[in-house]
DNA sequence: GCAAAATGATAGTATTACTATTATATTTGA
DNA sequence: TCAAATATAATAGTAATACTATCATTTTGC
């Protein structure tokens, strides 16, 4: 399995944050720096003034970049994503079955970037793993989550979840839920994975080819054997 | 449907609290008013401040039956997997068949309970489930999972998953997932109500029917198609 | 080399998440 | 039934969080 290394760029929402992180060095140190953070102790006991320390840096000069802490969760589950987005687009290009693109595509959801030296620019994809795992669900799981629809901020993960939803579709037209079994997946995958780590006794998950092979079998089976 | 309504007593492991909220006047009105803050404020925005505000009590009162918030979060999700697989085992006992036995767990775990009059002593049913679709997964998405599993506040859960996952090795021995595939039946049934409230496009559920429907014939169909 | 922009340093506010102390009720059991 | 034990209320206080504001200094781009 090559890892294409291509120099990609994904763009995330101006809304997500007041000054583009890219445009400075101080901007995608905030990113990597966090990435490692958030990672280490969770996004709750993280801090802006922390990072600032950990940056040698003013907490006033981060928030010149994210409003708060959660914008930039935002940021970085808007970024994995449009990543994965990219990765499935770029993967099924030149398949032509719906189910083997569906195949595909999950395999491509279950992936673990491996070791440190997997990095995009300023972005440690193992640890944005690891932190899509623990955090993700909390980007939307707030009160706020309304007004965080509104301003169009979940969009990423929504195009990522209607795009395979419509392979879906294509395998069977008479399936009458495909965003719910793609949502389900690959909420699913991430949930999976922490449970492996922490719960093990919720799981049978042991390695990345379980993964693939669950929820391959159980979105395929479910589209084909539905009966109203 | 015909909603039992025995005095049943839900325990939860005196681990979670300082003192047992159901020993006095108190700390009954604790959990009933903080079911109704949670559901109203969401789970961020909710203080033991704010509590003690509005049941015109002091903050330390309530830090003597709970060390914090999140320990009553524990208390709540773990009250309410205890009485979830309570109903589960009461619908399943005369029921033969195994998998008639998941079909009918399913549709229990789908079950929403209906207005206000329905309470459990303090406990109002359709604003816990509410915190439930919001806030479970908080319960362990935090660094100091391992330390709470531990302790052992994770286990009416896993109970509940390990009760249900057994019906499934029932029906299918060779089904290597069993855990996995109730995990994630579970907590999807959680996701796709939020989705179906806050973020329509990732989910085609509407209505209690079509969870049922949707993670029945996922399971099911799961199950007996899979091969190794 | 100057103006504009970005950063750094410092300070300050309101809220959170507690802990501690003491006074006042309330319960209970001898 | 009264004293002792226990529970609750009231108050105060601490350290950390989540910011906002101001201004001085540095960097940069023309």
């Amino acid at each position: 399995m090559t890892e294409f290394v291509g120099h990609i760029q994904i763009t995330v929402n101006e809304k997500v944050f007041l000054k583009d992180p890219y445009s400075s060095e101080l901007g995608k140190k905030i990113i990597s720096t966090s990435i490692e953070l958030i990672d280490e102790m969770g996004l709750e006991h993280f801090t802006f003034r922390k990072l600032a320390q950990k940056l040698e840096t003013a907490e006033s000069s981060i928030y010149r970049y994210f409003e708060n802490k959660h914008k930039l969760l935002l940021y970085l589950t808007a970024w994995y994503w449009g990543f994965v987005e990219y990765k499935i687009v770029f993967s099924i290009s030149n398949i032509g079955s719906a189910e083997e693109q569906l195949q595909k595509a999950i395999s491509v959801l279950c992936e673990r970037p491996d070791g440190e030296q997997n990095k995009l620019g300023p972005i440690r994809l193992d640890l944005l793993h690891n932190i899509l795992i623990s955090e993700a669900s909390k980007a939307y799981l707030i009160k706020e989550v309304d007004d965080v629809n509104k301003e169009g901020l979940y969009r990423p993960y929504k195009r990522l979840v209607n795009r395979i939803s419509s392979i879906v579709s294509e395998i069977s037209e008479e399936y009458p839920y495909p965003n719910s079994l793609i949502s389900t997946v690959i909420e699913g995958i991430l949930h999976q994975r922490f449970f492996a780590a922490h719960l093990p006794s919720l799981t049978d998950i042991e390695e990345t080819g379980n993964l693939v092979d669950f929820y391959g079998n159980l979105a395929l089976s479910a589209i084909k054997n539905h009966q109203a």
